[in-house]
DNA sequence: GAATTTTACGAAAACGGTTTCGTGTTGATA
DNA sequence: TATCAACACGAAACCGTTTTCGTAAAATTC
C-alpha cells in the first residue's frame, strides 16, 4: 500500500526545505528553473496532491457547499441537486448533501454538524416539519455567523438570505385560468396541510376563481395530509363532489385521483380534466399522461448553486439579499387536451 | 456578525493556556474542578463548537464518506443513498455526493477530488461508460492507497474490495419462472447494452427458459440502448413479433412497452403480462400497475455504508473481500394478475 | 574593489485543534 | 526538616499546507 506522499516527503528526499517544495509545485518565480524541474519531476513521479483538508484549514475554504433538503427519493429534489452538483462542480465545489427526512430535528442537526468547519455555504429546502413548527433559529443561527445561505422552494421570510422559488402562486393561478378558458366550470383543488408551496398555489387557485367571477367553494378543496394518501377521502371526496377539472399541489395526488374517477367510470380529459404540480415521471408515463407544471428543478439548482457562491466568493459581505423567480411551464398533456 | 470562536480566544479570555482549555472541554481528570467548570460555562455561553476541519487534519480521519453514483434523477440510486445516509449518519458521518452523470471522465475527476483527504471511504456504483470502457485504473489506484472502497449494483471483478449487489441473474431467472408457471409461452425480453446488471438478468433469463425446455430464440430479445427510449424500435418490435409476456430490465421500457401494445388494442394481463426491474413509483403507480423486481435500494444502503465503516473504523487492515447479496423480491402488480 | 542588488532558498508563523511531557506548588510522609 | 507523590497546569510538537520575511552567496554596478 503506497501512502500518501506530503510535501515533508518530498522535502526530506530531495534535500530541501519544505518551503521550497512548495513554491517550486506553484511554480513560483522565486525558485531556480533546476530546482523546480527536480522538484516537479519527482512530485510526479510519485503522483503528488495536495491534502484537501490541510488547504482548507489554512485558506478557511472547504470548496464543499452543504445541501440539505428534506427527502432525496423525491423526482422535483433529485433535479435540484443535479442542477447544484453540475454547477458546483463547474466551479471547483463538492456538494456535501444531508437529509432531514422532513424532520425538524434531523434539520438543526445536519447543519450543525456542517456549520463547524466543513461547509463554505448552504443551500436548503425547509422540512414540513420545520414549517409547520415555524422555528427558524437554527437556520438564524447559521446565517448570524456569516455562513452564506439561498434557500429554495420551500422558503420562510422568517430568515434573511437569497432565495429561489417558483412563483407558485401565479403558476397556480395561470393553471386554472386554462381550465377555465377550456370551459370547466367545477375546479377542485387537491392540496396539503403546512407547506409554503401548498398555501401560494391554493392562493392562486382561488384568486383565478374569483377573478373569473365563479364562487368560492369551499367544499371544491380538499385537503389531504402531507404527501401521503389518504384513499378513502379522495374516494369519499369523488363521490360526493361534482367536479369536472382537478388541480393538485402534486403529481401523486393526481394520479391516484385519476384513477380514483377512471374506476368510476369517467373519462379523462373528456368529463374531467387534471393538471398536477412538479412534472415528473409519473406525469409523463402515466395513462393518461399528466399535465402539469414544470418546476425546473435543474435550473433552479443551478440558479441557487451560482448565488451560493458568488456569495461566499465575494469578500465584502453586502447585506442585500435577493430573491430569484425561476418560471414555471404549464406542460400540456392527454389529462387535459386530446 | 459574531464569529466562530475558538480555543485561543478562550484561553486569551479566560488567561489560561491552549491546552487547559482543550482539556477542560474534554473533562480532562488532569483539570481541577473549578477551572473546568470556568471554562465549560464560558465555552456554553460562546456556543463552542470544536473545528471539524482542524479535528480532520489531527486525527487523519474526516468522518466523510464519498459516494459516486451515475444519475441522482433516479429512484432506484436515490434510495440506496438514503440507506447510506441513514446509517452513515447514525454513526456520526457525513455523506458527500458525487454525480458522475454516467461518464468515465467524471467518475475520474470526483474520485480524485475526494481521495485528496475529504473522505474516510467510498462507496460508489460504476458509471454506464466505465463499464463499457472497462477501465478501472483510477478505482485501483484509490484502493492502493489503502482507501476504504465498497461498489453496490454495478460492480465488476476488475477490483478487489466489498461489494453489495442483488442477484441479478437469479432474479430474473425467477421472474421468468413465473411467467413460465402462468401458463406463458412466448416470453420476450428487452435489455440494454454495457450494464453488468442487464447483462446478469439477460443470463436468468435465458437460463430460465433453457431449464423449462423452452427454445433460445434470439428474436424475443430487444436489446435498446442505454435507458433512452428507442419508439421506433419497440413500436416495430411488438409489431413483428409474437409475444405474450415480457421481462423488462427497467420500468420504463416496462411502462413505454404497455402503453405500445394497450394501443395495439391488446389486454393486460389477459394477452400479454409484463415484468420489471426497479420497483420505483412508475410500476406503482402504472395503469395498469407493473409487477416488479423490487431492489430494497435502502437496504442495499445500509449494508455498503455498514461494510464501509467497519472498514474504515479498523485498524488491522486484513484483505478479505466480502460480497453481500441483496434479496430482491417479486411485487405482483396488475401486469401479472387480476 | 567596495557597495549594492539580485537570486535562491530556508526558518518560522499561522490555520485550530490534540496530546505528550515537563514543572512549579502543595500536602503528606518519614 | 528533607523527600516525595499528587495535583494542576503550560510549553511544545504535530497534522499538511501557505506565505512572509530574513539572509547567505552570487551577480551587478560604479
Amino acid at each position: 500500500m503506497k501512502r500518501k506522499i506530503t510535501l515533508k516527503h518530498i522535502a526530506r528526499e530531495l534535500d530541501v526545505s519544505i518551503s521550497t517544495v512548495s513554491k517550486a509545485l506553484k511554480n513560483s518565480e522565486e525558485i531556480s528553473r533546476d530546482t523546480k524541474e527536480r522538484i516537479q519531476a519527482f512530485a510526479k513521479l510519485y503522483n503528488y496532491k495536495p491534502n484537501n483538508i490541510a488547504i482548507s484549514l489554512k485558506n478557511k475554504r472547504t470548496k464543499n457547499i452543504g445541501v440539505i433538503i428534506p427527502n432525496i427519493v423525491h423526482h422535483f429534489f433529485t433535479t435540484v441537486v443535479r442542477g447544484i452538483e453540475k454547477y458546483a462542480n463547474a466551479r471547483g465545489y463538492n456538494v456535501i448533501v444531508c437529509l432531514s427526512n422532513e424532520s425538524f430535528d434531523k434539520e438543526v442537526i445536519n447543519m450543525e454538524m456542517l456549520a463547524n468547519g466543513s461547509i463554505d455555504g448552504f443551500i436548503m429546502s425547509l422540512s414540513n416539519e420545520t414549517q409547520a413548527k415555524n422555528d427558524f433559529n437554527h437556520i438564524k443561527e447559521v446565517t448570524s455567523q456569516g455562513i452564506p445561505l439561498v434557500m429554495f422552494d420551500r422558503v420562510t421570510n422568517e430568515v434573511a438570505c437569497d432565495k429561489v422559488i417558483i412563483n407558485d402562486r401565479d403558476s397556480a393561478y395561470k393553471a386554472v385560468k386554462k381550465l377555465i378558458d377550456s370551459g370547466r366550470k367545477k375546479i377542485a383543488l387537491i392540496n396539503t396541510e403546512n407547506l409554503s408551496v401548498s398555501n401560494a398555489r391554493t392562493e392562486g387557485y382561488f384568486q383565478a376563481l374569483q377573478d373569473s367571477g365563479f364562487p368560492m367553494n369551499e367544499n371544491l378543496v380538499l385537503t389531504l395530509p402531507f404527501e401521503s394518501i389518504d384513499e378513502e377521502a379522495i374516494h369519499g371526496f369523488f363521490n360526493s363532489t361534482d367536479v369536472d377539472a382537478v388541480l393538485c399541489v402534486n403529481e401523486i395526488f393526481a394520479i391516484y385521483s385519476m384513477r380514483v374517477v377512471q374506476k368510476k367510470g369517467l373519462r379523462i380529459p373528456e368529463d374531467i380534466s387534471f393538471i398536477g404540480f412538479t412534472d415528473g415521471p409519473l406525469s409523463k408515463y402515466a395513462n393518461p399522461s399528466l399535465s402539469s407544471v414544470a418546476q425546473h428543478g435543474e435550473n433552479m439548482g443551478e440558479v441557487a448553486a451560482q448565488m451560493l457562491i458568488d456569495k461566499v466568493e465575494n469578500e465584502e459581505e453586502d447585506e442585500v439579499y435577493r430573491t430569484e423567480i425561476i418560471d414555471s411551464t404549464l406542460i400540456e398533456r392527454e389529462s387535459t387536451v386530446n
